[in-house]
RNA sequence: GGGCGAUUAGCUCAGCGGUAGAGCGCCUGCCUUACAAGCAGGAUGCCAUAGGUUCAAAUCCUAUAUCGCCCACCA
């Protein structure tokens, strides 16, 4: 039975294969754990992506690399099991939908807080049916009968548990802290929501006379004036021998006529302008920590909008830039400007309302992670739990961890999980923010519980009210290894998947995420969430710039994947990889939408592709089962040789993917696919095929059918659409079942040659130099040729004698002679040399004597250089002594040839002259 | 200011102790019944600079320069 040729165009169609494919694998299950199942558990979560908007390139990367690995793992026999999910992202929510918003000229506050998550749920159930779609067409192996959403019910429910079991535990209060407060939007910001600008600004520096002696006085200097109106202190370093008498004095702060203390911190830098810093602690967090440790009184003089309160008295209810006008006049007027420089400095401006931020003081919820950082850390760097790779950024994380600080959960949001506390209404007031307060409230797992709590505690009259805040994102994020095992319910999940095995992300979220998970599983379920992991760098542009939405310089994958397929984009993006966390540079051509280095990955598949349809032409409809193993003894030099390589390759390989050398795995096999199998094997054997009847015909098939289908499952973990395509077609499996369930092929030993493979070498070199005698004598490619072959070598008599088949064909000589020494001298001679055999190709009338004298000088001339310098190693006494005895030999052995080398060309000169 | 990467062919990058490799691009021939998204052949490099270790350095060490990232930011 014949192949049906209709099955494979000559050129691949990723745009057919692959949804198919997808929708095969989903169908089947293919990717379903089951945790009853045997093999040891593999598992992985998938880093959430953000339900706003759409992938883009960094999802692409850092999705594909451990997708190659669980590919590869599956194959190996672990039981598999990678969830997907998405996360709720509440700031970058909040800031879509705030946009929208704005648009109808409306604000979150305009609407009921369930009207606001209306929209929300809604926002989310769009986005994430998108981001579904596009990460199954990454081809990911994700497990999607467990997809979870970051505030489902399950997974709220381990949020309240987790903040519940801190809380019990003591590590979580309530507290003062300066939050980053966007004046415009009314609204604290997160740290990554803080854009620094630089800058023109000035330093205004101002004197604040001594309380007993106003004659005198201390200069300080800031940039914010408006500041001082809430000073608490001047500080100076306690060392400052010009402030020693100073400390413990009063200044009479000017305008408000306050006496504040002069006082010592090491914080300040004697050598930094006059060496006196005005203290201002409610409003700069430097000045908040030194405020903390002198017990300064804390005086906010802001309004939520910007303007001052009644603490900025005599300027209360101008804007805060207005204000600072005001008092630099007041200063000026009463002669403490001491003077103004022009500054350059960074100032913090809020992404979202556009304006700078202000430190704002609050109570906030705070989670204190200090022990759970020190359980980690002695993880880490006793037990090297999590294993980092690449090693270098257990450093970062180590780093991070040994000056953790104070964790702030809370977030003035509504979209995300509500804060578990419920506060006892006194006199029917809301919790006050802005203020210490004293309130009384409950932390519970409901409303019920909550109640019945309060009840006990104060009464049966007693009226509770939610805190409306909602938990910092990264907060239910932290428990993703084990919220979606189902924790803190005894699963079967959970006993069986954790902890994971893997966790694979980018370098830019160790501190937000990593981290935050292994403290938060440290506590919560005594164990370090993974034992690897994987950090991977960045996709930069085609300028090495860092892709992002304010340059707009942006890849997208989809237009990619539009363009070359998934296999293509999945291959050029890990074919770059380097060991691991290092950057790549995604080739792209902004004017066409041309992505070179995708573009030759998908070229890559068109050969895999035609290799495989020169393959299935030629077996008769036979599957590698109906063909069987080649009789070990039927096996010829090429095959010998092509199942060598196959071997060999197969063992680096596996050796690259055990130490998540996928970068190096995938270039493996693009050599051993493109220059073995397709250069050489497959040209090598069409002469066999062409009398299909004979016994070296078949075995050529069998060899051909193994190694077509062991290179598509070598191949599979990175370009899992097309080989399944392959190995179906070539395997044709009675039950449905894919590649992605198949081993992963194992070297065997016994079937590894390097001295074949060396061996040859000599023969590839031979066919190399007689093509490119052909070459320069300008022939046509059907002209026939006689080539003569001369050593004295017997190895290489011997091998080229078992090779003359093969040189013959794919040299197109008519007639080759392999001879020990020439017995006549033909005229007019084409000539090359490799290693100790002559290559000769008389050429009557069609030798360029004088270009092929020019070629023969210019060989010599090489080898004596060549020669040159292994002899003077060779004489140092220093070398000879200390260097290997086989790095010795080699050098000697190599300056024999090279002088045979030498002595040939030097000999085939001589005659041409 | 502290830390971490990078610097190899025109471009993008491998190699990481025994004197250089790939893909793309370039040049020359080819539509050779798997593939022109291809085949054959070819040209191209003081491996950033300066020291050091070593018999031997692109490869290890120390500085320097340039580029890039992260963290902390002096009122």
């Amino acid at each position: 039975m014949a192949f049906d040729l209709s099955l494979m165009p000559s050129q691949y169609n990723p745009f057919e294969v692959e949804p198919k494919w997808q929708q095969f694998w989903q169908e089947q299950g293919v990717y379903t754990a089951d945790p009853d199942q045997p093999g040891d558990p593999f598992s992985m979560v998938l880093p959430p992506p953000n339900v706003t908007g759409n992938l883009h390139m960094g999802h692409a990367f850092t999705y594909t690399l451990p997708d190659v690995v669980t590919r590869y793992k599956r194959m190996q026999g672990y039981n598999v099991l990678w969830v997907p999910g998405t996360d709720h992202a509440s700031i970058a929510v909040h800031t879509v939908l705030e946009k929208q918003l704005k648009a109808e000229g409306k604000t979150r506050f305009d609407l009921s807080r369930e009207e606001f998550l209306t929209r929300a749920w809604s926002w989310k159930a769009q986005s994430q049916n998108n981001i579904i779609s596009q990460l199954r067409r990454l081809g990911l192996s994700l497990d999607w009968t467990r997809l979870r959403f970051t505030m489902d019910e399950g997974l709220n429910r381990s949020v309240i548990e987790a903040f519940v079991r801190l809380y019990e535990a003591g590590l979580i209060y309530r507290g003062e802290y300066l939050v980053n407060w966007c004046p415009a939007s009314r609204s604290a910001v997160s740290d990554i929501e803080v854009d620094d600008r630089e800058v023109q600004g000035s330093l205004w520096h101002f004197r604040y006379p001594l309380a007993e002696d106003p004659a005198h006085y201390l200069v300080v200097a800031t940039t914010r004036p408006e500041t001082m109106l809430g000073d608490t202190a001047v500080a100076v370093h306690p060392d400052d021998l010009r402030y020693q008498a100073w400390i413990g004095k009063s200044i009479r702060l000017p305008i408000k006529d306050r006496l504040i203390p002069i006082i010592a911190d090491a914080y300040v830098d004697p050598s930094f302008g006059s060496g006196c810093v005005k203290i201002t602690p409610a409003h700069d967090p430097n000045d908040f920590e030194i405020g903390k440790r002198h017990q300064l009184p804390m005086i906010n003089i802001l309004n939520e909008d910007g303007s001052l309160n009644e603490n900025g008295d005599p300027f209360t209810g101008l804007d805060r830039f207005v204000a600072r006008q005001k008092i630099v006049e007041w200063f000026a007027d009463h002669h403490l400007l001491d003077k103004v420089e022009p500054y350059t400095h960074t100032v913090p401006y809020s992404d979202r309302g556009g304006v700078p931020i202000e430190p704002y003081l609050s109570i906030q919820w705070f989670c204190d992670v200090s022990g759970m950082a020190q359980t980690c850390l002695a993880a880490e760097t006793e037990q090297q739990s999590p294993r980092f790779v690449p090693e270098r950024w257990s450093k970062v994380y180590t780093g991070w961890l040994e000056k953790i600080r104070p964790w702030c959960i809370s977030r003035q949001l509504w979209w995300g999980h509500q804060i578990p506390a419920w506060y006892v209404l006194d006199a029917a007031a809301s919790p006050d923010k802005t203020r210490t307060d004293a309130q009384a409230f409950v932390v519970a797992r409901s409303e019920a519980e909550a109640y019945a709590q309060a009840r006990q505690q104060y009464g049966e009259a007693v009226q509770l009210q939610r805190d409306p805040d909602v938990l910092d994102t990264w907060f239910s994020s932290g428990l993703w290894p084990f919220s979606t095992l189902g924790w803190p319910d005894p699963t079967a999940d959970f006993a069986r998947y954790y902890p994971n095995t893997l966790m694979s992300t980018g370098f830019d979220i160790i501190f937000f995420w990593v981290a935050r998970m292994t403290m938060m599983a440290s506590h919560l379920t005594g164990q370090i969430p993974f034992q690897d992991v994987y950090i991977n760098g960045l996709v930069r542009d085609e300028n090495g710039a860092k892709m992002s939405k304010t340059k707009g310089n942006g890849i997208d994958p989809l237009d990619l994947l539009d363009r070359y397929g998934t296999d293509a984009l999945r291959y050029a993006l890990v074919k770059e990889v380097v060991g691991a966390g290092q950057d790549i540079r995604l080739a792209y051509d902004r004017k066409t939408g041309n992505s070179a280095s995708v573009e030759a990955a998908r070229n890559f598949a068109n050969k895999i592709w035609n290799a495989s349809r020169f393959v299935l032409l030629n077996l008769g409809g036979q599957t590698p089962a109906q063909l069987g193993s080649p009789d070990p003894g039927a096996l010829e030099l090429a095959d010998r040789w092509m199942l060598s390589r196959l071997h060999s390759t197969t063992q680096a390989v596996r050796q690259a993917l055990d130490s998540y050398g996928l970068g190096e795995g995938a270039r493996l096999l693009y050599s051993l696919i493109w220059d073995d199998f397709c250069d050489w094997y497959i040209e090598l054997v069409k002469p066999r095929l062409r009398q299909p009847e004979t016994s070296s015909a078949q075995t050529a098939r069998q060899v051909l059918a193994f190694v077509l289908e062991t290179l598509q499952q070598l191949l599979h973990p990175w370009m899992p659409h097309i080989t399944e395509e392959i190995w179906q077609l070539l395997t044709q499996p009675p039950q449905a079942t894919s590649i992605a369930q198949q081993p992963y092929p194992t070297a065997q030993g016994s079937q590894i040659n390097p001295s074949l493979e060396q061996s040859f070498g000599v023969v590839i070199e031979t066919i190399r130099a007689i093509r490119n005698l052909r070459a320069e004598a300008n022939l046509n490619p059907g002209q026939k040729i006689t080539t003569i072959l001369q050593t004295q070598d017997p190895a290489g008599q011997s091998i080229l004698q078992e090779a003359q088949a093969y040189i013959q064909d794919l040299t197109k000589s008519e007639t080759l002679r392999i001879v020990e020494i020439l017995d006549s001298e033909p005229k007019q001679v084409a000539a090359a040399v490799v290693g100790t055999i002559q290559v000769l190709m008389p050429l009557a009338g069609l030798v360029d004597i004088a270009a092929l004298q020019a070629k023969l000088s210019k060989d010599i001339h090489k080898i004596e250089a060549e020669i040159e310098g292994i002899t003077a190693r060779l004489s140092n006494p220093n070398f000879v002594d200390k260097a290997p005895a086989e790095v010795v030999a080699s050098n000697r052995q190599q300056r024999q040839e090279l002088e045979q080398q030498k002595q040939i060309l030097s000999q085939r000169l001589s005659k041409l002259i």
